[in-house]
DNA sequence: TCCATATATCGAGTAAAGACGATATATGGT
DNA sequence: ACCATATATCGTCTTTACTCGATATATGGA
């Protein structure tokens, strides 16, 4: 758990807005034809009206992170935030600030 | 109290460990002439290695976000962490996040 | 094996952040 | 008024981040 590694993933509007549609896939993904359950597949996030390739990065520096847990499935590869980290780095973050 | 400023503010190194010299100044700043209850002038932060006009970029960061505040006496600028922001700041992040 | 789809990576261009020395501004003292 | 000190701002350079289209990789199906 890297406490700056962290903020910096943070320090971007568009991140924050993906983690923030994470916590309520079915009210952002409803149009995906796998189950929510799985996660949020890369592509459903290029509605933030960026392209293929830079929301890939973007999810990669999330995933970094430890923000997010992928899990691929066939030619899919599932997006779900990871509670466990990011409550450990509010934790830290509520300590240590 | 701007989020997305704060989290910018935050994603640098420098700024987090002012933040945190600032939690006890008598640990870090004991060989300031004036009282430490006025806070920290910003010569005081040099000792992180950088030029004075980037510490001044930094202290101006912080405040910007509203993470430190600011009291200027005679020729002295001196800073403070500023509680308010930052607990309003971690109990946002806690909802938010 | 070949093609389609999903995602990642590459290379290049632009933008933003960080760093510095030099200079400007503000204050205080003589 | 002049000089010294503290801090901020400016101009410039370097580094890092963001973005894109193009290409590579991985998987699945015909």
């Amino acid at each position: 758990m890297d406490k700056d590694e962290i903020l910096k993933a943070l320090s971007h509007p568009t991140r924050l807005e993906i983690l923030n549609w994470l916590k309520n896939p079915q009210d952002h993904f409803s149009s995906q034809e796998h189950p929510l359950e799985m996660g949020v597949c890369a592509s459903q996030f290029e509605r933030c009206g960026l392209s293929q390739s830079t929301v890939s990065a973007h999810l990669g520096t999330l995933s970094r992170a430890g923000l997010v847990t992928t899990r691929r499935v066939g030619q899919w590869i599932f997006y779900k935030r990871n509670e466990e980290t990011i409550a450990a780095f509010l934790k830290q973050l509520t300590q240590d600030l």
